[in-house]
DNA sequence: ATAATGACTCCCC
DNA sequence: GGGGGAGCCATTA
């Protein structure tokens, strides 16, 4: 692990764990929220390492499109899906309805 | 240090 | 509206 890279990983986590029940974000949004738009893909990756903590729901991560692209990393097919209809989310199809309702905006930590 | 991979996003056809 | 290609960032081999 980088030194810089790290810190990263760590606005990714306290974002994502800043996420109320019943919301939902995209990496774009926390990328941007972290000061790097463009590294919406590592944001990914911060999930993937993500997965070995228990604070950080991971489920209210999809893609700009509400899509849960990222649903075939967890543990079962539906385990994503299941977890956001739980909290109060709609999701048809591996796509949540209404995402643009439900989207929470992570505010910038990077200020 | 170079090459390949990935839970993304944007642009073009 | 749907599909394909390129770009960006960080990690791993």
């Amino acid at each position: 692990m980088s030194k810089l890279p790290e810190d990263f990983y760590q606005k990714v986590y306290q974002l994502v764990k800043q996420i109320p029940t019943g919301k939902v974000t995209s990496y774009g949004a926390i990328a941007k929220a972290l000061g790097s738009p463009q590294s919406a893909r590592t944001v990914g990756y911060a999930m993937n390492a993500s997965h070995k903590l228990n604070n950080v729901p991971a489920h209210r991560v999809v893609n700009r499109n509400g899509v849960l692209t990222g649903k075939h990393h967890f543990s079962g097919t539906h385990a994503m899906q299941q977890l956001l209809e739980a909290e109060g989310l709609v999701v048809i199809d591996d796509q949540i309805q209404d995402f643009d309702k439900h989207i929470w905006q992570p505010k910038n930590i990077d200020t």
